[in-house]
DNA sequence: CTCCTTATTAACCGTATCGGTTAATACAGA
DNA sequence: TCTGTATTAACCGATACGGTTAATAAGGAG
């Protein structure tokens, strides 16, 4: 890719990346044109491929960069620096609000690539993924401290059904076309104040 | 359409509206080419358009079908017969579940079709959908026997935290492409227990 | 204003794919 | 062998694709 992109003006540059990252997430990687990014970023088609050499390397950018970007947001949300699995997992979520903030698509865009199948891609998606989900499901069971949550409930299906119900309300939102992040992130803190409410045990 | 369609041995006719399920819940109407549906399903693109006059044709044929199956499904399975809230999900889901077998593309397709935005198709898909969950809804509110749930959580909350967690699920089935129906049955059953052991008031 | 560098694009290229058609073939049964 | 039907290969014009090129616009230095 060309250096100069960097020399763009910031906001220049995220119209881009977010038009990338909306196209991208809405169509499988052979069929979201390049044409469509540029008419979206405002740029010309031109432009764009002056900027990456060709669609296979601005995809990985795009790939490499959203890894990139949540790592940091988690970092900084201090996010595995408490045992609380509902302060934990409310951390981890406003994290992802604030990102959404600035790249609206990226969330949409990062759960399609990891299961994109176009063989140019594919090998160069999957294996720096893997570890990020899994292993940061590992620490959070690790770290968890489980003495306030309910003994007669098992804790695995607790954690697979928690996120299985925020990708499905992501799901109706992208669906929907609603990306507010502020109306998500107050409806997000509302559902876990539910499942606070729902698994903590009473008394405790 | 062409009649003869209905002539065809069964399993071909399924084949066909199959492959044409999977292909149109992949992509979007525009970007989803009939000759992908021709050769999921075996047969030429040439016959494939003997038997549909058209795309749009074929596109709708489907919707209907699809919310005519949905419909029969629920009524065989006396989904609303009940008043209590875990066996309608249950039976609902069931239902959901033996459609599968043999659409196993179909719920998809309709998650998709909803929010389709192509203006050719978009009039005539929103008009006979609100009605069908939306209504449903209604019915299950006014039906639902609440008297055996906890008193202290928001009945509406888990409602849609419930299905906001089947879509994440069955998103998740879709994305890995593991279309299992028995798989996915024995899981939704497993899910449901949870949720009861959650919900259900102790003691009643 | 002139010159030079850089940012930006319109126009283009060859190829692939699209929705849809046509004319010919394979096949069945009488 | 004839006849009607099921099926397709080959084709059509239009469009969209990834990517390039050559020219223009913009900006800053002298």
């Amino acid at each position: 890719m060309n250096d100069k992109f960097f020399n763009l003006p910031l906001e220049k540059q995220q119209r881009i990346i977010n038009a990338a990252y909306k196209v991208f997430s809405q169509s499988s990687y052979k069929k979201a044109p390049m044409s469509e990014i540029a008419d979206e970023s405002g740029i010309s088609k031109a432009l764009l491929f002056h900027y990456f050499t060709n669609k296979k390397e601005l995809y990985l950018y795009l790939w490499v960069n959203a890894i990139e970007m949540t790592r940091k947001a988690v970092r900084e949300y201090k996010t595995l620096e408490t045992n609380d699995f509902f302060e934990m997992l409310k951390r981890s979520l406003l994290s992802k609000c604030s990102l959404m903030r600035d790249y609206p698509h990226m969330y949409a865009f990062s759960l399609r690539a990891y299961y994109e199948t176009a063989s140019e891609i594919k090998s160069a998606i999957q294996e720096n993924f893997s570890d990020v989900s899994k292993t940061s499901e590992m620490i959070v069971f690790e770290k968890m401290d489980t003495s306030r949550l309910r003994k007669d409930i098992d804790l695995k299906t607790m954690y697979d059904e928690i996120f299985y119900a925020i990708d499905g309300y992501m799901l109706k939102k992208y669906r929907s076309n609603r990306i507010i992040p502020d109306e998500i992130e107050l409806e997000i803190i509302s559902l876990i104040d539910f499942w606070k409410k729902v698994y903590i045990q009473k008394g405790a």
